[in-house]
DNA sequence: CTCGTTTCCCTTACGCTGTAAGTGTTAACC
DNA sequence: GGTTAACACTTACAGCGTAAGGGAAACGAG
């Protein structure tokens, strides 16, 4: 045995090696046991690194806000917050699970404490007033967490494979019962090339749009 | 002991029962003994009525989805939906655990797919083309969810708390490291009458103007 | 180099969870 | 009154988060 086979594990490692599990396995099954054998370590040893798992949680959390691409005062305020927008709906698409913690995680981190200053501070330099500025942000961060949420829920991952399964849906649906639900999912949702990430951009758009005209 | 003690439980009982006691002690700590105790049955009991308790969950999603105002076909769709919106907020504030369900499970039940349908229906007989009846779903349900999912993060219960919260929470976070957090706080939220939930307000009409002018 | 001291991984144990399997017991129909 | 189907019961098991305490390795001071 090499004298440096102890001392290896921290926090960080521990943090980044939970939100790859919740990656590979899903949040639901990663456990502090199948944790620990992922960085090659006994369950009850992570509590050295953390103080149980809702901090644990808390960490993955903040991990994740980490990666939204932070917006720069001075700028122009509808480019960043459009490439802030679009930035946190893909991590979250990447990381499925993490929208499903957003909500129940009451005590942010520093990610996202300055994720959340960086927004307001671009806002304010372009002008908004404080009041605008909370409106904006309310307006941006629910639509943005909202819309990555109804694709989590999405029982498909998107592209063609919406067709495939509307189809067996409405099988088993009786067409008279929901109508208009049946011309959605046949003439439109099952068109081949759409895409229900697509919708994003149009929301988002509307949003900014709305927004510069309250500013002006 | 009278001849009736036995043959009492249904499903229908055995839900509503399930989201009064999530309703009391989160959704978290409602286990399987819990709610049996609730409707006075052991909790394998309860195995006779839902399949497991993901068809639980999936059965109380559906409760709550079965309480959203439903926006009729031919009225002012603005009016309906403003109604529709309002109504899901008030109902996923009434219920704060079920924001955390709804994007979890993805088999939506009758309740859902009638208000789907509903929404759909709305929006087609007013005008609204396939395509921006689909833009319009999409961003209304995104604004609306996401709105509640944040009033459901805040670590408060809303009213005067913020203040009070807001408050330690600015003592303990160094003032120059989020100075427009810290502004914020300060000069918006801690301010008496500030509300949160009255942003929803703003963002509502601002999407609603929006999706008008899509429309005209 | 030696000797605390601190760090941190270990084992064991407890009360909880969802639910598979099998055993009554009751209410409804012939 | 006897049969049958519905449904509540008990028992059991694997897995969960984590409290408690033991022991080895690394570090700081003499």
């Amino acid at each position: 045995m090499p004298s440096s086979t102890r001392r290896r594990l921290d926090r960080e490692t521990v943090l980044r090696a939970a939100v790859a599990l919740a990656d590979e396995i899903g949040i639901a099954a990663m456990s502090m046991r199948k944790l620990g054998e992922a960085v090659g370590v006994e369950a009850m040893s992570l509590y050295n690194h953390v103080a149980n798992k809702d901090d644990l949680l808390d960490g993955m959390v903040d991990l994740i806000f980490a990666e939204f691409a932070l917006p720069e005062a001075g700028a122009d305020w509808k480019d960043e917050m459009r490439r802030r927008s679009h930035s946190a709906r893909q991590v979250l698409q990447q990381h499925r699970w993490a929208i499903s913690l957003l909500e129940t995680r009451t005590s942010p981190g520093p990610a996202t404490l300055t994720h959340l200053d960086a927004v307001l501070g671009c806002l304010r330099t372009a002008g908004f007033s404080l009041e605008l500025a909370g409106h904006a942000f309310a307006l941006l961060d629910a639509y943005t967490y909202g819309f990555a949420m109804q694709e989590a829920t999405l029982p498909f991952e998107g592209g063609d494979e919406v067709a495939e399964l509307a189809e067996t849906m409405i099988e088993a649906m009786p067409v008279d019962e929901y109508p208009h639900l049946v011309e959605f999912a046949t003439g439109r949702a099952m068109q081949p090339g759409y895409d229900f990430g697509d919708e994003f951009g149009f929301g988002l758009e509307l949003v900014l749009d709305g927004l510069e005209r309250a500013l002006g």
